[in-house]
DNA sequence: GTGAAAGCGCTAACAA
DNA sequence: TTGTTAGCGCTTTCAC
């Protein structure tokens, strides 16, 4: 018998609802023979909580939101894997919805979480945002925001990011140190905050070595990245190195290299910033500096965790960087 | 002013609670003048619904409950991207929780769903799953589920299926057509119905020509069947054809493909299986056979929607597969 | 040790 | 046209 609820039980024990609530909760008050067959009876009624009814009566819910731009995309999911393992260990659920990079359904999704009650949420500015007044109505409602990824600029917000700009000096250091002098250097749309990040470090670090020649391209998926390459390599003078800011440019990139049976690292050196799975589908494979987004999930959770008990300030945490050794540098 | 309620706005207006409740859904009862203060008061107030409370009362949540393996895969993420843009529409958010192939976390989320008592939920089933008797408890609590891609052989359920028959008899048609004689096929866990499915299918096809000489090997992972392709494009007599049975597949033989210089299609043919993006991140692109988790999510939706409205008897329905010309065959 | 009652925020049948 | 009442399922204070 399924949907049983409180009331049933107390009905056919003759007790009262409340006596039957505490003694699914184990209360001291409660009587040993009173428990016994409370429990017993709703192991047979199959009696599960109605999480919707305590969440009413407790006036929060087990539920965090994650908004971002898109969930076909690894870095994404790697985020929300981490941030769905972690969170479950305190019995909460996510409610996953994507903003298209579309700022008008960045809205239209907070007010979702809002009606929704959830106890945080988890966001990844859409690359359209400009505004984010839309926030406040959170701190209205004390729904506490850890942005992360794509944040705010401004201080006001809790935001947890990528150490862009170590990983970045990482990479352009490795370049520097394999002597390489003639380098192309593939970064993501300008308008993003975390490619101004990454190319504003990656620059001050080459600045170390005058001799060195850099080309700085943009591009916005892999097919430009693709298209930039292509003509970088059809020159007579060719890269012996190139950087890739993302996974997506690093994949755009190696189609070209395989069409133009480029040799790895012997003409060209390579090496990307990634959280890891593409570098490593590569022949050789690709040395990257990683920008986990499973690290980044499991900073978020901390630093919401903290939230809900009370925050102080808000915040900007960095996930450190890591060098990761592939044979294409 | 956040958090405002129906109690609070009929407090300031001096009228009752249930008159705002009409006023705010436009009821014709409520006289315009009414209607429009109630609306005014709501608007300068931020008033927004507590979908909580909504819940409990209608008894219906708009919230579905999705289960996947594992999130950070390709082909689930456009199932899950095709579903939350089809439910949106009808107003419905997602709950993704990913049972890690493990058929104890399964059945731990099926409870939360329960509990939460969303709508209807959709499942892949973890590649551990043998008894699905838990299942039965989501009937009793009278949520449908509509399960895909790795469905229960019972009838008993609703499910949504690739045409996994349809497509391994295409991939081998294209090798025929080709007039492949030494083919190497590639096959992924042999515990997976999806995978029985397809093997059985190609193998049918090939029965068609005697001459052709395939050999069947299966790889669990990317990184076996790397190493299957290294073993078998080291003998003097190389494979002429490949067939991967998935993207998890094409990934690693792409990775052989690339360490031991083989030329395709001069050297080798390959054929794959697969959602699309990968066949497009190689040079030359892959041929494949489209096998889509974005239609699936559609179809999927289709069948939940007829669910909800009292379905009948529970069907087996396929998306149609698509062969989609690459330059690798 | 147990029960009665109130209330979380909302809706809807029934009265007036 | 509007208000009263009851109740969704649960928790908790207060009384016995």
């Amino acid at each position: 018998m399924a949907n049983a609820t409180l009331k049933k039980i107390a009905q056919v024990l003759e007790i009262s609802v409340s006596t039957v609530s505490r003694a699914l909760k184990d209360h001291p008050d409660i009587s040993a023979g009173t428990k016994q067959k409370v429990m017993e009876l709703a192991e047979t009624l199959e009696y599960e909580p109605n999480a919707v009814a305590v969440n009413l009566r407790s006036k929060s819910t087990k539920v965090f939101g994650v908004m971002i731009p898109s969930i076909t995309n690894n870095f994404y999911d790697s985020f929300v894997n981490a941030v769905e393992e972690e969170v479950k260990k305190a019995g909460y659920s996510l409610m996953i919805l994507q903003s298209g990079d579309d700022p008008v359904t960045e809205i239209d999704n907070l007010k979702i979480y809002r009606q929704n009650r959830v106890s945080g949420v988890f966001v990844c500015l859409s690359k359209e945002t400009t505004k984010i007044d839309a926030f406040d109505k959170m701190k209205d409602a004390e729904i506490p925001v850890v942005f992360f990824d794509k944040v705010p600029d401004d201080n006001a917000y809790d935001r947890v990011c990528l150490a862009d700009k170590d990983a970045a000096e990482m990479a352009a250091e490795a370049l520097l140190q394999k002597q390489k002098k003639n380098i192309l250097a593939i970064f993501g749309n300008t308008q993003l905050s975390i490619t101004k990040r990454r190319l504003e470090a990656f620059k001050e670090s080459m600045k170390q070595n005058t001799a060195v020649n850099v080309s700085y391209e943009f591009a916005g998926n892999s097919e430009e990245a693709d298209n930039i390459a292509q003509r970088y390599f059809q020159l007579k003078q060719m890269p012996d190195a190139v950087f890739c800011m993302s996974d997506e440019i690093l994949v755009g990139l190696m189609k070209c290299v395989q069409q133009l049976h480029i040799k790895v690292p012997s003409q060209t050196g390579i090496i990307a910033l990634s959280d890891g799975y593409f570098p490593k589908i590569y022949y050789p494979e690709i040395t990257y500096v990683e920008t986990s987004g499973y690290r980044l999930g499991k900073l978020a959770c901390e630093r919401m965790m903290e939230c809900l008990k009370g925050k102080e300030e808000t915040t900007e945490l960095f996930v450190s960087s890591r060098f990761v050794e592939g044979g294409s540098l």
